[in-house]
DNA sequence: CTGTTAGCGCCTTCAC
DNA sequence: GTGAAGGCGCTAACAG
């Protein structure tokens, strides 16, 4: 089905030397001193010819090449980075990697990074700032060239950590840190002007016993929408206010919220909420699913607003109103900041780069009433 | 917030010897031989404390980990993994980091991975054989200990690329690969009898006009499905069959496939299907949400199952039937067969292995009718 | 118990 | 243009 060999031979032969029979990656792997012997030269010889660098004459370094190919040279990367001090490679860290909003930022990071000819780490922390910490030494310890930090518990922590802000050894991108102040490199969502955006749509719709369903771990992001919830109401005359905060962002968090949310409308309201905004839209799906499950409609008796432009958020019945963050781009853009970076060689004097990017409101079904809209 | 210097002071020093003032992490990196200058005494011994291994004074060793930890030492991976020939890093290739089946099992992998003290390289494919050897090959250059594959494009053909099967550098295990017959370690999902499941509950339902929702680049994972889905119907004497391909496996695939779907129904039958059997819990969604927007209801007009056990599955409207594959233990699973291969210094000489696992069947409403159950 | 020597695979001065 | 020597940070082998 694949070619290999083929595939292989329309390659440099130093970004990618596929060997020309198979076979040849079983021995022990070839080193640019055996290459050196077969060519009646020195490895230095050898190391400049498959860079393409230093005066080296048309003959012996096609003549390198082509035993490199043939013996299915592969340049030791470990060994380049020793003596490099760089590694090429970036590390990444996540709270949770099967949360649809962190995978999303792991895509564009990953886009990014290979198209640089970079690799990535991976690793997650399950919101354990304590985990957090250690993932980002460990990182440090592979001697990456540069670290993001997808929702870091920890944030501008580590400025102090490295004592005076920028200047440590590596380059650190934060994206959406839950962490406050950061005197660091981020790529932020403009949460608050996107909660702001979500309000005027709900009271413009004339709802008026508006919820909020927030995250208790949130930090700064949740913060952030929570803020604007509060004061578009504090501004439109409206309150008491009533916030629930779920200890997890989950689709089964979001169905266990409705008890709780119900309860506190009753109490305080004597009535159903008009509308709930929830922090993201895993919590929103789920309560739009434990709303179904009590009998209530969506949006006629209670109205849902969601946070992120999940892509199952439109497919979902009834369709989901959400403040769509760029996810991918987001992870993109951290990459391309972190990459940028490494090129200057001093990083360490690069003023903080701050990124804060616009979502777009999707506006549908679960917020708008009388209507067959979608 | 968190206290770094206590958290570190609780750590071994050797796996995470963190410093006890901070600003120490901008000068140099500190190396063993710093230390032996401070502790008057050679690196090769500094090495030896450092590991816990080989006879040394308790004294000498005493005050080795706490200079080591007064000047925040940290071992640098990179060295050790080149003398080593052993980097403790595992590379993990996925086609599509977004997709949630694939998300999972990546997180299954780095927590196995990350618990066992390996680090985690990630790579993606979109699905593209080259790209996914390059992948593979980029990792090797990385010297990465072993290799895990999940939705593989390329398969056994990494068993001819490496002359004679099991016997290469570096350990590969295949995660629903969706090329024949690898004659590599393996942990799949029982799809042919997952889809048999799924086939004789609708069959039990009453539904006799069954189509399929297919993925045209799904390779033996697709085979498997559908050939347990036109076995059922050939069994329980039904013709003709309706099968329609989509070429990618997302949610609006899945919408933009009704069209299709309904022509040909009506084409061959004159009527509705009374059911599909979607490739997967995307497709299934998108393609219920397609069937809303032409006013069908499901499963009234016609029923909809799907495969994957997405948690968003139950929570859609209505309820998606779907075949749960253990999508993190799969990850967690490979990981671990992986690992294990890695103790055995001599993985080349270990037999094929093969695990296969069994799905769930979750029985919701979008296929039963007359029922108020969810 | 500890120091000396050597080398992992590569790149970077320098000479020639 | 090319070779010789040295070192990245670490571990391994052997002395002592």
């Amino acid at each position: 089905m694949v070619n290999f060999a083929h595939t292989f031979a329309q390659k440099k032969a130093i970004s990618a030397p596929l060997p020309r029979h198979k076979a040849i990656l079983n021995r022990k792997r070839v080193s640019i001193k055996d290459i050196a012997a077969l060519a009646g030269v020195s490895h230095p010889t050898v190391s400049r010819a498959l860079r393409g660098e230093g005066r080296i004459s048309d003959e012996t370094r096609s003549r390198i090449m082509s035993i490199a190919q043939e013996i299915g040279y592969m340049p030791n990367l470990v060994a380049r980075g020793l003596v490099m001090q760089r590694t090429n490679s970036i590390g990444l860290v996540v709270t949770n990697i099967g949360d649809p909003f962190h995978s999303e930022i792991i895509r564009g990071v990953e886009f990014a990074v290979r198209d640089n000819g970079y690799s990535l780490f991976l690793g997650s922390t399950t919101a354990d700032p304590e985990q957090e910490v250690r993932v980002v030494h460990s990182f440090r310890g592979r001697s990456v060239d540069g670290i993001i930090i997808a929702s870091s518990e920890v944030g501008a922590q580590y400025a102090e950590m490295f004592d005076d802000g920028l200047h440590m050894d590596v380059p650190i991108v934060l994206i959406s840190s839950h962490a406050e102040g950061s005197p660091l490199h981020s790529v932020t969502h403009d949460d608050y002007g996107g909660a702001r955006q979500v309000m005027a749509h709900l009271l413009e719709q004339g709802y008026r016993r508006i919820a909020y369903l927030g995250h208790r771990f949130g930090g700064r992001v949740n913060a952030e929408r929570r803020r604007a919830w509060q004061e578009t109401l504090q501004s439109a005359g409206l309150a008491p206010f009533l916030a629930i905060n779920s200890t997890e962002t989950t689709l089964d968090h979001g169905v266990a919220s409705v008890n709780p949310l119900l309860r506190r409308a009753d109490e305080q309201w004597g009535a159903l909420p008009d509308a709930v905004f929830c922090y993201n839209d895993l919590l929103a799906i789920g309560l739009i699913s434990g709303l179904r499950a009590q009998n209530l409609s969506v949006p006629e008796d209670v109205a849902v607003a969601g946070f992120d432009g999940l892509d199952v958020a439109a497919h979902i019945e009834p369709p989901l109103t959400t403040m769509s963050q760029p996810r991918y781009e987001m992870g993109l853009r951290a990459a391309n900041i972190l990459l940028d970076l490494l090129k200057n060689h001093d990083h360490t004097s690069q003023p903080p780069q701050e990124l804060s990017l616009r979502g777009e409101l999707l506006v549908r079904r679960s917020t708008v009433r009388n209507s067959s809209g979608g």
